[in-house]
DNA sequence: GTGAAAGCGCTAACAA
DNA sequence: TTGTTAGCGCTTTCAC
């Protein structure tokens, strides 16, 4: 029942524990004789190295914590291998939180990975309106490495690693405006959350350019950022609303793909009837019953990234203070759900 | 930079180190007063509790490590928040290993949970052919309490949560037959996984039952079961295979998507030419270029109960050795994939 | 190249 | 109700 530790091996070589945490650590000072001895001894007693004991002693457990907000969309599935791909490699290991987009779940995250000390941070920060940013400054006044994932914060000068997501947006907008759309309806996060506020940037930009006014009423909030978020707002817009619009883009493909599905219940046809796109380029988006028009973003890449920049911070606490900025480019990828306009027709609302 | 220890507070408060951890862990032999004074330290100190500490001196992390095949597929991505939300209310915390369903990377990840000193491990076994299953043995020698998830073994009695899924597959041949199909291919995971078998054994009962024979050519072995395997193995099938058929069936869902997109590019028509299920009810099933018809699991009772009896395990070792055994019922999905073939047409390969 | 002693932060067992 | 002592399995420091 009781495990075999280091002392039953030293006992069995006939050397001191020392001696043996050393060949086992693969450390030179160990004559290569005894290494051999003691490392078929742990075999053959079928030892297996406690590793809570390790961290404990070593105050350092080789472990980094990663907050998402959703494990169930594709794109965080994927930020998930990307991290875990990256830090195995550099012998790190993965503790996940999941916040659901809620930032009182996010601090307790923040809280238990602390109390689990974990050796550094990956958050994809969830900063809604009525929040406070308590978590992030503990984490800053600590100095507990840790990386924005995916999104940014105004408020507080940290390392992130995101997308440029107004690039994004501007892209597709431009692209839909190409198609002779005017009347974009944007399904977006809170206002407030720069992840939306550089969405809502780009998609201005584009309309600018082009002499096309905006129209604040064409801007949805959402709660979420979900299937079933979109799915409740696609329904909602699609039999209460009575603005005229021509397309609808969205924070990301999920939500589009909830769109679509409400869409298709209430007898819409995307693209006929109005425009659809996404925003991440999420497996799924491809096979859509509308192959879905959206932005890639290059997902392992940021958390290949991501990574790279906190390990940097854990390995050497010394070094600068300056924060990184990483903003990777998106990728217009078009598929069939946007539709030109140039021919002009009216949208017909049934019911 | 040095954080504040039970001891910083007792030294405070002026009472031992004992007295503190009591308080702090709502022990009832502490009195009120002392006990809310060194609440008040706690708190004015910002005392964080080291967990890992705990653990070590516990010799219990109140951790579950999950080993599941594939964060990318939305079904396990589900099993995953059911089992945190079930570990969660019970004050566990998961530790979660990806192996990809491959053999040795499982090995891997259960020697590391070992390492870990998670309370008891869930997992879904990836067991392959020339597989062998000296990682679970060690876990029953061991007495570590652990439970299969959405799958079992043959050769280990021990404790599973998993749909039925002999029952699954009738279900769904059978409907497919009552829709006039009698070809109906079937892409399946190894052959001598139990996943597969009982998913082999349905089909064959729903062929009997109909008076069909059975023909082991319509049966393919995916090696993976991902969107991307479903998609080679279609591509193959729909442009290299000269048998007649007039329905695939899979594994999963995402590998019947991963089918489906094949077929439209290779411009195939679903239903049209070809009937097509999968297995699970993904979400993003409902929402594919053609609907998919399918067998819906209940994703999240598989992880409470995996969840229930685990801590059952952990919590009272002394019991009985019995192994549970638990087949939840599957439901069948009717969706657009699937077409009657009561009007015999001849399937049309173009190209 | 090897080892002895001490300590990481916490709790269990026993004592007062 | 509170405290003392010892120890969890490992590493660090310093000495040999």
């Amino acid at each position: 029942m009781d495990s075999i530790t280091i002392s039953d091996i030293a006992k069995v070589v006939g050397v001191s524990k020392i001696t043996v945490s050393r060949a086992l650590n693969g450390s030179p000072l160990v004559s290569e004789k005894t290494k051999r001895k003691i490392i078929e001894a742990a075999k053959r007693l079928n030892y297996r190295p406690n590793l809570i004991a390790k961290s404990f002693a070593k105050g350092k457990t080789q472990t980094i914590g990663v907050i998402i907000t959703d494990i169930t969309n594709p794109f965080f599935a994927e930020i998930v291998i990307g991290i875990e791909n990256a830090a195995k490699k550099e012998g790190y290991h993965l503790l996940l939180g999941i916040s659901g987009d809620d930032i009182e779940e996010e601090k307790k995250c923040v809280q238990d990975l602390l109390e689990r000390r974990v050796d550094g941070i990956l958050i994809v920060p969830t900063h809604k309106k009525y929040n406070d940013l308590e978590h992030i400054y503990t984490l800053k006044k600590e100095k507990v490495p840790f990386v924005l994932v995916s999104r940014n914060l105004e408020e507080i000068d940290s390392d992130w690693v995101m997308t440029d997501l107004k690039k994004g947006s501007y892209k597709l907008v431009k692209y839909l405006i190409k198609l002779g759309h005017e009347k974009i309806l944007f399904i977006i996060g809170p206002r407030e959350v720069t992840h939306s506020k550089y969405r809502i940037q780009g998609y201005k930009n584009a309309l600018k350019e082009a002499n096309l006014n905006f129209n604040e009423d064409l801007l949805f909030e959402g709660k979420l950022s979900t299937f079933e978020e979109g799915y409740k707002i696609g329904k909602r817009i699609l039999s209460c609303y009575h603005e005229d619009f021509d397309a609808i883009i969205t924070i990301n493909d999920v939500t589009a793909l909830g769109v679509l599905r409400a869409a298709i219940e209430l007898g819409f046809r995307v693209p006929e009837d109005f425009s659809l796109a996404g925003y991440d380029d999420v497996i799924f988006a491809s096979i859509a019953e509308v192959p879905l028009t959206t932005v890639a973003q290059p997902i392992r890449e940021i958390g290949e990234k991501s990574v790279k920049i906190l390990l940097n911070k854990i390995e050497n606490k010394s070094e600068s203070e300056k924060c990184e900025h990483i903003f990777l480019q998106p990728r217009l990828v078009i598929r069939d759900s946007c539709k030109s306009r140039l021919i002009k027709r009216k949208r017909k609302i049934k019911r």
